[in-house]
DNA sequence: AGCGCTTCCGTACGCTGTACGGTACAGGAT
DNA sequence: ATCCTGTACCGTACAGCGTACGGAAGCGCT
């Protein structure tokens, strides 16, 4: 009943740490900022598998222990890396509010923005735990995707419904991407090569009369795509279906 | 150049180990299928986190290393354990296809037995590496959730495209829910308690005419979900949403 | 009985996050 | 100028991970 407290899960600590602005160095120059800095730039190169306390404390020069002065942990330092990863959204690029054509026009800028943020930082996609981050930069984000759909004839709640939808689905499309990307480096085998590897045995082992439907579709799909699946396809048809049925919701007004 | 070769990412010994049988045991009894099960027990009841081949061979009263006589690895574990998942998704229930309300029915039976899955298994929401996994149980749902999109006016590719829509819905917003429900957890904080904790911080720390929309917009969707996000109304809403583009897309032929 | 092949598994290596306690320096007080 | 104190830094250690390697043990066949 007690509930055993897991450590170092304040809100207020890493609230205040989200929120600070990190700019005063101790007598090494060791910062926040640096920290993440250093975090980034190693799972941007190497992957999130590569990111490793040591490995950033390496980076920066300085011994491991050093980062847990700045840091409580590397559950609050990955938090960081994505509010900073966030920041890169609508830093130096007009508002989704701004665009032309429309809350549609917008929403379409912001999934491509998003789409476009997840290649650049495909670690965002395997951090395990989304604690909701609620830092200046999400919340700026959440601020800018928002407003192009005040005032038109969504309420409060729905607007909010649809953002996270379009968002879900961006955040999807790319986590696939991001697999099929990881997948390829890791084996040296493109989509292409590891169907070809593939199918013999898949031939002999699947009975194709079993999967009539499955083996059907499966084989157009495959030829369309040039692989099992497409993401940019996926991305670009599905945002087409959810903007239809949000139009209709309202139109429906 | 030559692109060196990863260990143990033979695509043909691992449909191999998907497609076999694994019923004969060893000297001591050991079989893939002990193991597979073994593992999404651990997974289940303890979490992803929980899963290690020790552990695994400690709940069989078996050597560490006598696992990998009968699976090649982690990552082929749980390829195997997606699978077996798989497989009970529409064993002892009426499939997709013969629900009585056409495609869309079908397709809101598709998401909620997916939904279901990933309530009973959250740990399938964080294998990091979605290489796909073209096991049986893998070829027997796809088969079984495409079918009832068949003939209804789409295209191959366009029954494909309509499905992974709806699974990655689904699995988006599934991910959030497990994602909160293991904070919730491993913080004995619920959702509610966690925002109480956050409120005056986040106050003192942001500033709300900053985020004019963000400010109305969260505080009413926060009031409507008690919290910060509701899984289940966002697939409710998305799916909606989605069907509702789907249904244009068909009745535009 | 002898041989060979497969199964089982003990040990070890390099890696992880981080708890703990010691050291050394900066800044304020005297 | 000296002392004191708080904090920044970090070396060591621990428990845990996946798995490479090589030895041991039992089975089936000749």
């Amino acid at each position: 009943m007690s509930g055993k407290k897991a450590p170092g899960v304040d809100p207020a600590r890493s609230l205040a740490l989200l929120w600070g602005s990190h700019t005063k160095p101790g007598r090494s120059g060791l910062t926040v900022r640096a920290i993440v800095e250093a975090a980034l730039g190693i799972a941007d190169a190497e992957g999130l598998d590569a990111l490793s306390m040591r490995h950033v404390a390496e980076r920066l020069g300085v011994g491991t222990m050093s980062l847990y002065t700045h840091v409580p942990g590397k559950g609050e330092l990955t938090d960081l890396m994505i509010d900073a990863a966030y920041g890169e959204l609508y830093r130096d690029v007009d508002e989704p509010s701004s665009q032309p054509d429309g809350w549609r026009g917008a929403l379409e800028f912001v999934a491509a923005r998003n789409w476009d943020l997840y290649r650049r930082h495909p670690w965002m996609l395997q951090i395990v735990t989304p604690r909701p981050v609620l830092g200046p930069n999400a919340s700026l984000k959440y601020e800018a995707e928002l407003r192009p759909l005040d005032g038109v004839g969504l309420s409060d709640v729905e607007m909010d419904s649809v953002l996270a939808l379009v968002l879900t689905h961006v955040e999807g499309t790319a986590r696939v991407r991001a697999g099929l990307a990881q997948v390829e480096q890791a084996t040296g085998m493109n989509e292409a090569e590891w169907w070809l590897a593939s199918a013999p045995v898949l031939d002999k082992v699947m009975d194709a009369s079993r999967f009539p439907v499955a083996s059907r579709v499966g084989t157009a799909a495959g030829q369309e795509h040039q692989g099992a699946s497409d993401p940019a396809h996926a991305l670009a048809f599905g945002l087409a279906r959810i903007l239809d049925g949000v139009a209709d919701l309202i139109t429906r007004r």
